[in-house]
RNA sequence: GGGCGGUUAGCUCAGCUGGGAGAGCACCUGCCUUACAAGCAGGGGGUCGGCGGUUCGAUCCCGUCACCGCCCACCA
């Protein structure tokens, strides 16, 4: 094959991707020997088309994936998908729309069937993605959390649950989103700022004695209110406790309560009890035994038992009714502008309407225990460290999770009702009523959160609850890979259900990868317009290049985006290729075996093996960015430009070119788990097998003369220049003196060299003078600055 | 409101347990022009956010302030 000066990537990498799925080299067999290494990636929404952030997980994990394999590993990367419940939904609703055609009009059935239909024409396109990006995932093993074995893990989890008791049906107050029309979890809450109104309200007393203020930013809900509350220590309102105030608008008469969880300093300290449409309010009306009136539906609009004239309106117009009418009446005191913290849905953008709804629950007090016991204990662990604090403190805090989601499309609940109100729990359709055998059964309509199933993955997708070798060969995984604000959403979860269903923890390790933000510092999100295609990138650089840079970027910190690693990376790609066809241009070495005869033969050799060991820390320590700039180095300082110039004269001899080929070999290797195409491209250059498949480096000892050559090495180039800047280092005198021997035409800044050793001779003489350095600091503190001294001494003398 | 993280060269970021401030890119200079639409050699550029403190010695430890960001959160 020609090699071109100019390596592009573009058909080389696409080749590669389909020769080795061909090859089926990425397939997990588990009765092929080998210590097992298990990745489960994070289900991509089946909607989804990648993004920057997959990107760079899918290079984490690929990089981790590709080494182990190369170790001998039995390894399995398992891809699939996520049903996403509401976000596909939603986007085959809006489908409908354009067609004029609502949710309801169709029917559960019809719409369900749409949805598939939907998925089978345009869902889970981000697999082919992930493989343009070369991500060596199981493909043959693709799973869905719709699948139908996959269902049935889902039903077993939730029956498993309803029997343990955890699992229980109750009137609470929600999160409800009246976009998505249906209640989400705690975690699917976004906190926003928002600038509102703080009214103040008198509520008359009932028995015309005088009236009692409170405030609020929702004045709609006082058509609500079934009681004011006080706190019992305060003295201000101690006269009022037990007595009857009037609502305003409505003229409902309410008592005075006291109760701890009113904050005296907000407002006027007087708070008025909603329990329809408020979480606080909700406990207070609990304990109180209150009852709960409802005034705002589940579209957002005022029912219930109010005036005739507001009923259907939305809360802001209910809300400017009630102001007009307190101020009429003489009931308004005052309204002052207020910035407080309200909740988002966070996937329509929606403010929440708390409100009260019969939904279920799961009791997660029991398992975040266990998970609490794992992580404590160093089974799981999270990566960087501090991630494990943030689990635990969530995880000891843990609330009651709803599960249920008033959605069509997802994993409906396995309950059945009958007329006399009983529940039936099975996994399967039941004939009749498990308590009093009535045929007349309906299902519960609701559907489970969608991360109820993704709580499975590390074992649905192996085949669980059914045994069979994969569950028994990769259960338990190794590593998991995710962003941070997943976390509680699937992290935690999945650990919890692992332990509870599996009795073990699906995997030992989470790396939390860093947030890769736009380059101005704001998040990167297609309704800001500050999305990067990663698909561009690849399209530009190169997948190889494009891994390289999100890798360089993988810091625990999170960071701007910029191509500038990525153009680094493809620039790694090019003088790898560039090298290669340096020894490739005389055809192919006939021998490739490591048989250094001279100094610098032996001293790359020991350098590969050196970043070898470190590059091992590196990616066990899950530290790619140190990883991937070490391979910069190897490629760029060591193995180009001192070792290929040292040998360009000798290439033609036999013995060279075999140690060359030696040392490029091991060079693909540690690359290759970073940029899997052009070294597989340069690797068949000169190979029948393929790298991706091809052992990793073992340990191997070289004689070094590291700190020689590399002296030897700064010194002939400096002396090659005719200039005189050099460090003295180690044992090397003779080569120093011969460098610093002026030239000819005496370009050599002398006079500049003999000035910074002198500033240095005087920093460490005022440092050994020092009486109490001497005394207190470590005496290997002191030894080395004396070493140091004496070299800068050596030095000066070696100037003249 | 609580917690966590950040602030280091023009840009994006490294700097492990305190002891001579680094990389890549950008910029400048020179060399080379048959491995490298480039490469090589070298250079300039930083009161390591501010102020205190601990220490023989602080980018690193402690306190405090400022700004940026993230997570959590039932003060209406």
């Amino acid at each position: 094959m020609e090699m071109e000066p100019l390596y592009k990537p573009q058909g080389v990498e696409e080749r590669w991707q389909r020769t080795w799925e061909e090859e089926r080299l990425f397939h997990a067999d588990p009765d092929a020997p080998g210590e097992t290494y298990v990745i489960a990636i994070p289900p991509p929404n089946v909607t989804g088309a990648l993004h920057m952030g997959h990107a760079l997980n899918g290079s984490i994990q690929d990089a981790l994936i590709r080494w182990h394999r190369m170790r001998g590993f039995n390894t399995l990367w398992q891809p699939g998908f996520d049903h996403a419940g509401i976000a596909t939904q939603a986007v085959v609703e809006r489908e409908l729309r354009k067609e004029g055609i609502s949710r309801l009009e169709l029917g559960r059935d019809a719409f369900v069937e749409r949805v598939w239909k939907w998925l089978h024409e345009y869902g889970g396109v981000i697999m082919r993605q992930f493989r343009r990006l070369g991500c060596s995932l199981d493909y043959e093993r693709e799973r869905f959390t719709m699948d139908d074995g996959y269902v049935r893990a889902v039903m077993r989890f939730f029956v498993h649950l309803y029997e343990r008791g955890w699992l229980y049906r109750d009137n609470r107050i929600v999160n409800w989103c009246s976009d998505c029309r249906t209640s989400i979890s705690d975690l699917e809450v976004e906190h926003i700022d928002v600038d509102d109104a703080l009214t103040y309200a008198k509520y008359p007393l009932a028995d015309g004695s005088g009236h009692l203020t409170i405030a609020t930013v929702r004045p709609a809900t006082i058509l609500a209110d079934v009681a004011v509350a006080v706190h019992p220590d305060d003295e201000r309102y101690a006269a009022f406790v037990g007595k009857d105030v009037i609502v305003p608008v409505i003229g409902r008469h309410v008592r005075v309560i006291a109760d701890e969880r009113v904050e005296r300093e907000f407002g006027t300290g007087a708070l008025k009890v909603t329990p329809g449409h408020d979480p606080v309010d909700f406990e207070i009306g609990q304990a109180h035994e209150l009852p709960t009136l409802s005034v705002i539906g589940l579209d957002g609009r005022m029912t219930g038992d109010i005036p005739d004239l507001l009923i259907g309106l939305t809360e802001e117009e209910a809300s400017d009714y009630v102001v007009d009418w307190l101020r009429q009446e003489g009931l308004l005191e005052k309204r002052e502008s207020y910035r407080h913290s309200v909740g988002h849905c966070e996937r329509s953008g929606t403010r929440i309407q708390p409100l009260v709804s019969l939904q279920w629950w799961v009791d997660m007090k029991p398992m975040a225990a266990a998970a609490i016991d794992a992580i404590e204990s160093g089974r799981v662990t999270f990566h960087p460290p501090v991630q494990n604090r943030v689990a635990l403190d969530w995880l000891t805090a843990i609330r009651p999770w709803n599960v249920s989601r008033q959605l069509w499309w997802g994993h409906q609940l396995p309950i059945w009702y009958c007329p006399d109100g009983h529940v039936t729990c099975a996994e399967t359709e039941p004939d009749a009523c498990a308590e009093c055998g009535s045929r007349d059964i309906v299902r519960d309509p609701d559907v489970l959160d969608t991360w109820f199933s993704s709580a499975l993955w590390p074992f649905a997708t192996l085949g669980w609850p059914d045994d069979n070798a994969d569950l028994r060969r990769y259960y338990p995984g190794d590593v998991n890979s995710t962003a941070r604000e997943i976390i509680f959403l699937w992290e935690a979860r999945m650990v919890m259900a692992g332990l509870e269903l599996m009795g073990d923890i699906p995997f030992t390790d989470v790396i939390i990868h860093s947030t890769i933000l736009a380059p101005d510092g704001r998040r990167m999100s297609k309704s800001l317009g500050t999305g990067i295609d990663p698909l561009d990138l690849i399209a530009e650089f190169g997948a190889d290049a494009t891994r390289y840079g999100l890798l360089k970027m993988s810091s625990t910190q999170d960071v701007r985006f910029s191509s500038q690693p990525i153009e680094e990376g493809r620039k790694l790609a090019n003088k790898l290729w560039n090298a290669s066809r340096l020894l490739l241009l005389g055809g192919a070495s006939s021998e490739i075996a490591a048989r250094p005869s001279s100094v610098e033969e032996r001293w790359i050799l020991a350098r590969i093996e050196a970043t070898r060991v470190e590059l091992e820390d590196d990616l066990a320590g899950f530290d790619f960015a140190h990883a991937v700039d070490r391979l910069y180095h190897l490629t760029f300082d060591d193995f180009c430009d001192w070792y290929l110039e040292a040998i360009k004269p000798r290439l033609q001899e036999p013995d060279a070119r075999a140690t060359a080929f030696a040392a490029l070999e091991r060079l693909l290797k540690l690359l290759h788990p970073v940029m899997p195409h052009v070294t597989e491209e340069i690797w068949a250059q000169f190979h029948e097998t393929r790298l991706v498949v091809s052992p990793w480096l073992e340990a191997e000892t070289w004689e070094g003369e590291f700190e020689r050559i590399e002296n030897a090495q700064t010194a002939a180039r400096i002396y090659r220049r005719s200039r005189v800047r050099i460090k003295l280092m180690g044992d090397s005198a003779r080569i120093f003196e011969a460098v610093v021997r002026p030239t000819e035409d005496g370009q050599g800044d002398v006079d500049g060299e003999r000035e910074r050793v002198r500033k240095e001779i005087e920093r460490s003489e005022r440092m050994l003078a020092n009486e109490k350095f001497i005394a207190n600091a470590a005496p290997e503190a002191v030894a080395l600055e004396r070493e140091k001294l004496a070299q800068y001494l050596a030095e000066r003398d070696a100037l003249g």
